[in-house]
DNA sequence: TAATGACCATTTGAATAAAATGGTCATTAT
DNA sequence: ATAATGACCATTTTATTCAAATGGTCATTA
């Protein structure tokens, strides 16, 4: 008879309640009763409902990671680059149920936990444009600048003009912000 | 004997009652004795405590705007009005109590009236950049482009360099986020 | 040896009572 | 007359209390 992998199994519930409920109110025994496993179980892997959700946030990263991996091109251009990553990570998190309700729970409640997991999730992405920008600056196609302040205030823009632009005024298309993000960031608006 | 202006004494304890604790944590019995005045005559002169609030944050935005129009200098070139402009717009909030009284208030309570507050407060500096940044288009400084997403994305820009970037990093000088500025906006990044 | 769930200390949340607050208006002062 | 006032009221906010829920443990069981 086939062993049950239990930590998979918790791993599974977990992230399902997360998704579903957030992290407060996710409950360790509900995540013991989803996984079909002893409340006591969960701790022999995890030492704390943090540590659990943490190996939670892990694979969302690692999931974000995959999707900015297969988006990227590295014969493409840098502007090429930014834009397909950064629409990706976008619809990523329009899409994705956990991301949806991690949001949700950093702007509702201000979950602390919730508020450093979503900061750790944003120094990753962080760093990966990092890394496509070093690219970009050895290629010579850019000016040499700090790639990990170039990273994020890209970052910041984007989610200035995707999110926060749009609670005053019409949402812009997609091919207006790249076309502003070239303008903006590459050209630069001095004649 | 001198005729007591009380609207004026209303006004002067309302915006000291504010600035020292904010708004949800400021009552009209504090601002009636602050201002020497009986409860009632506050309401001769505002309907209700918003309204009175709203009144502040008018004198709030001209003094923004009256710091920002004397800083700009009409014969000088964008780049070095945009380093004035950035440059005291950032020591105004530095040092304006009432204005970090209600950024606290807004971040850690959420309070409802802050927030639309802060939001006016944020349109009405959007717009006098705009007209700066026409002012700009029409003087062939820098490339025409939409004055209002400029503003807005100036603006968002600059916050995340002060506010955001020194949650994860050692704070930037003010002369290396007048140089950021430059660098991305008007330079861009392209070789 | 691995898994479990009854159990415990602490935290959370509901319920309620008490205090505080925004706003009114009959009375008072000018 | 008009302007100013503060006691007063309805409603909201806060403090208190206590039961239910929760994270985490560990002696028992499989």
């Amino acid at each position: 008879m086939a062993v049950i992998d239990r930590k998979k199994l918790i791993i599974e519930a977990a992230a399902k309640s997360f998704s579903l409920y957030g992290y407060k109110a996710t409950t360790m025994d509900q995540v013991a009763k989803l996984a079909n496993v002893g409340k006591g179980t969960i701790y022999t892997f995890f030492k704390t409902k943090e540590e659990l959700f943490d190996e939670i946030i892990n694979s969302l990263i690692a999931d974000i990671r995959f999707e900015v991996e297969s988006a990227m091109d590295d014969s493409a251009w840098i502007l090429e680059n930014v834009d397909r990553v950064l629409s990706r990570v976008h619809e990523f998190r329009k899409s994705h149920q956990l991301t949806i309700k991690l949001i949700q729970e950093e702007r509702d409640m201000g979950t602390q936990t919730v508020v450093e997991a979503m900061q750790r999730v944003e120094q990753s992405i962080i760093q990966y444009m990092k890394a496509i920008i070093q690219k970009a600056i050895d290629k010579g196609e850019i000016k040499t600048c700090d790639p990990e302040v170039t990273a994020f205030v890209m970052l910041k823009m984007y989610f200035s003009l995707v999110n926060d632009w749009q609670r005053n005024h019409p949402p812009l298309k997609k091919e207006e912000i790249v076309t502003l993000f070239e303008l903006y960031l590459l050209k630069g608006l001095l004649n």
